[in-house]
RNA sequence: GCCCUUGUAGCUCAAUGGAUAGAGCAUCUCCCUUCUAAGGAGGAGAUAUAAGUUCGAUUCUUAUCAAGGGCACCA
């Protein structure tokens, strides 16, 4: 990586500068002393008489307020090139997170419930940042942390008994889809009739006695719900780590009877307290939050004891450096309880827990709701996101899906995931500009230069003769080679901050770049063709290292 | 009422204290006799308001206004 190779001779922080009339990297060390330009000139004179900087930088200058600019040697920048076009899938790796173990918990969605454009930022944006930290040399275990439990399967298996048709919902192409018009159903009869609420929870009670027939029907909501689930993650290619239920990820449910060490645990620590109406809540210092409900005051245990189970186990278990949950931002406020909680438990440090928030995808009008059946089904997104990337003149069906998750997943990757989208089939589903089949154009455009090259350039030209050291780049050529190079740096900034929109920021001004000089510029002829092709190379491989990061495949041909 | 998040161009977003605030859509003018026009070049167009901190603020602080979310027996 230039930049911290860099900063490691210079002793201090630089930036990689937008401009290229700022050099390279730019440092403002000098800044913050008085007078600034003077420091950057003392600074300056040591600067030069540095033997091994000056093997790295052609150039030292003091612009502007007293900024100090570094222009590296071009064959430093082309050895970069050299190494891309080498190392190939390997380029961009870093090892920051060697030897460290992360749990991601993402997409989580609910069984019986529909998988809505709310789980779906959840699964990309999970997936994403867990490749992220992949890429940054951490060990990374994937869960799915499914919302297999709780008093809605009371609900549910009342729904089914009174209305429902076992063998129509498993013959259904999408089962969940009966599943929730049951419990839509449910909802609505309820309003009329409150008592079957009482049922509702007497089949509830019933599961967690164990009884036979509310377990055998709970097991089926699962296997029906996956008939669904398994389709969704094959079609956006994402998985779950083996260890965790085979890649079906760990449930609610597998927590349940873990439940009672954690209340005793927080009992022997003396964090419990008993509230106004006879609940146990955990209670945080100079309230810092409102309290936490622990066990309910009929000895029901809640989803915040479910997620202490949870994470007591994953420590037991794995030892973990760092938990992310990434769930959406409304729950900021109960993930912050909880980690102060863990806290309190003396079980992570405030950096070991790190909740990942998305904005609601909402409706103009309001929020989506399950139970007011207004939601966009995952099913319908799809089919809607083919049925454009087709509009767009492809045959291929393999190529249609391709493009048409690649325009999904990066519309939602491309921006800060904390603020909410109004849902709008032409905002998630956008394929020009800046868009995932944008930079999937831009490698099968790279591909086919170079095959191009390559049946072209028979006529034996002398490579050994070509020196890029003298060569003269023009401006394109050396503003593609410039952010070529930053593609390390980008990954370990991007998987520290947990943002994979700075990578997609990147790999869009890297094909801008590109496209502009490929429109500017011939490639094959012409003068140095050698390095062009080069280039070409790198930015493809840089692209398409860059997609796979973030869970998007690139065709070869579009 | 308290807490959190967000206000940037007509619209959707970017810029994590730095230099001339970047894009896409829409709009106007050009570029397929050129290796992929799902593309490129160029116009026009923006930091909610008011104070403060700083050499320097879209970024930090405070207040105001506006939108969204959360606040004990849902998840």
């Amino acid at each position: 990586m230039l930049k911290s190779e860099l900063e490691k001779i210079l002793g201090y922080e630089v930036e990689a500068t937008e401009n290229s009339d700022f050099g390279d990297y730019s440092s403002n060390v000098a800044l913050s002393h008085k007078p600034p330009r003077e420091f950057a000139e003392m600074e300056l004179v040591k600067l030069k008489a540095n033997k091994k900087l000056n093997e790295f930088v052609d150039k030292i200058e003091i612009a502007g307020p007293g900024f100090i600019n570094f222009w590296l040697k071009r064959d430093v920048l082309v050895g970069n090139l050299t190494q891309i076009v080498e190392e190939k899938e390997k380029y961009g790796t870093n090892d920051t997170g060697k030897g460290k173990l992360a749990i991601v918990e993402y997409s989580s969605p609910n069984i019986a419930k529909p998988f809505t454009v709310g789980h779906l930022r959840s699964t990309i944006i999970g997936d994403a940042v867990a490749n992220l930290l992949t890429a940054s040399g951490w060990k990374v275990m994937r869960d799915n942390h499914l919302g297999d439990w709780g008093t809605q399967f009371g609900k549910q298996i009342y729904a089914i008994k009174a209305w429902g048709n076992e063998e129509e919902i498993a013959k259904s192409e999408n089962p969940v889809k009966e599943l929730v018009a049951l419990y839509v159903k449910f909802h609505e009869e309820a309003e009329k009739d409150p008592s079957i609420e009482d049922g509702a929870r007497a089949w509830f009670k019933k599961l967690e006695d164990g009884d036979q027939e509310a377990k055998r029907l709970w097991q089926k909501c699962i296997d029906w719900s996956f008939v669904e689930f398994d389709k969704i993650y094959s079609t956006l290619n994402v998985s779950f780590s083996d260890e965790f239920e085979g890649g079906r990820g760990l449930g609610e449910s597998f927590f349940e009877s873990r439940m009672g060490i954690v209340i005793d645990e927080l009992t022997k620590k003396r964090l419990l307290k008993v509230g106004k109406e006879g609940a146990k809540l955990v209670f945080f210092p100079k309230d810092k939050y409102p309290a936490l409900m622990i066990v309910k005051k009929d000895g029901a245990t809640l989803y915040a004891t479910r997620d202490l189970a949870t994470d007591k186990y994953r420590k037991e278990k794995y030892d973990p450096d760092l938990i992310i949950n990434e769930v959406g931002s409304e729950q900021a406020l109960y993930f912050r309880q909880i980690y102060e909680t863990e806290k309190l438990l003396g079980w992570f440090k405030d950096e070991q827990r790190v909740h990942i928030g998305h904005g609601l995808i909402r409706f103009k009008e309001g929020k989506m709701s399950t139970r007011k059946g207004n939601v966009i089904w995952m099913e319908e997104v799809l089919n809607e996101a083919l049925s454009r990337a087709k509009k767009l003149g492809s045959d291929s069906e393999k190529l249609i899906k391709e493009v048409a998750i690649g325009a999904l997943k990066y519309n939602d990757l491309k921006r800060d995931s904390k603020t909410d989208i109004v849902f709008d089939w032409d905002e998630i589903l956008n394929m020009e500009g800046n868009s995932g089949p944008y930079l999937q154009y831009t490698v099968a455009r790279t591909n086919s230069v170079l095959s191009k090259a390559r049946s072209t350039m028979h006529d034996a030209r002398d490579v050994s003769d070509f020196d890029i050291r003298t060569s003269n780049l023009n401006d394109e050529e050396l503003g593609v080679l410039r952010t070529l190079v930053r593609f390390p740096e980008v990954i370990a900034t991007a998987s520290k901050n947990y943002s994979p929109n700075l990578l997609c920021n990147y790999l869009y001004d890297l094909a801008q770049k590109y496209n502009g000089f490929y429109n500017a510029h011939k490639i094959i002829g012409g003068e140095n063709e050698e390095f062009k092709l080069e280039l070409t190379k790198g930015v493809g491989q840089v692209l398409k290292n860059g997609l796979k990061l973030l869970g998007i495949q690139t065709p070869e041909k579009m």
